[in-house]
DNA sequence: TCAGATAAAATCGCGC
DNA sequence: GCGCGATTTTATCTGA
């Protein structure tokens, strides 16, 4: 690889860097996420519910890509001749 | 616990075997799924569709619950005069 | 199949019903694991522990399972009449 | 609150969409994360290591941390003029 | 401290 | 046979 001992230090430590990066930048909006949370909370709201509704939005969206996936799977199916 | 060295064997042995059991019982009816799956596809169905039909059935029902549980969260808000 | 195109949707149904209600019964089972695992820890002893043990078992279990085979493979062969 | 009998609507709307607003960005973030895993295995680099070098620096760094941590402690208890 | 949710890791079956 | 994607299991984290 670079030259030493067939591990390219230079490469790896730049691929280490660019994730820790990034994982900073995730820890940084999940703490933006607990604070919308908190100040939810300070306002009156529950916590829960607004979970809940966060979730069942999120499922809608799922499921709605899903469904699209099996058209997509019957419209193929039914070009090769197989039984639904 | 039991006098020797402060584990009770004999309770340890007994737990990991009734976990083992219901392993054992999980694994054969993994198993059976896999078989149906099989013969499924013998028969000339397309296993992805049926993974999806499965999946989404599976969606609608997690969503029924979930919207029941957020229509008790509503109601339990609303007695406590909360705001939704 | 079922006369037309390639569609039967009685055959499909039934097929998804069936792995759904391995599916239950696997959920019921996992359910099951749970409560051993929730119950051993009220008795005092500590989860994780437990995996290890149940995991370190079922690799012994997995290696024997190997050997076995393998003797299986030396019969054969001997049977065969072929040299090891 | 909103004037009648503690549904406030429009506002639980808006913290949902922050919410989503936030979790979008850390789902590309992730994506992000993701991509850069596989392009360092693509480089012939093993996606294990890196994580456990990763791993290991979070380690390093959360001692660190610690140790700034304690460092404090025995600053100010020296201010207070109080034997460590 | 503990249950529930979230994310990480390991495993397995399928395709090429 | 091997990488890839999906499923399952493990560990971590957070909120009650």
């Amino acid at each position: 690889m670079d030259g030493c001992n067939g591990i390219n230090g230079a490469h790896l430590r730049a691929i280490v860097e660019r994730i820790e990066a990034v994982e900073a930048s995730i820890a940084n909006e999940q703490e933006l996420r607990r604070e919308i949370y908190q100040e939810a909370k300070a306002t009156g709201f529950d916590p829960k519910i607004i979970r809940k509704v966060v979730s069942l939005r999120k499922q809608d969206k799922a499921k709605r890509d899903e469904e699209a996936e099996l058209l997509d799977l019957y419209m193929s199916a039914v070009q090769l001749e197989m039984p639904l």
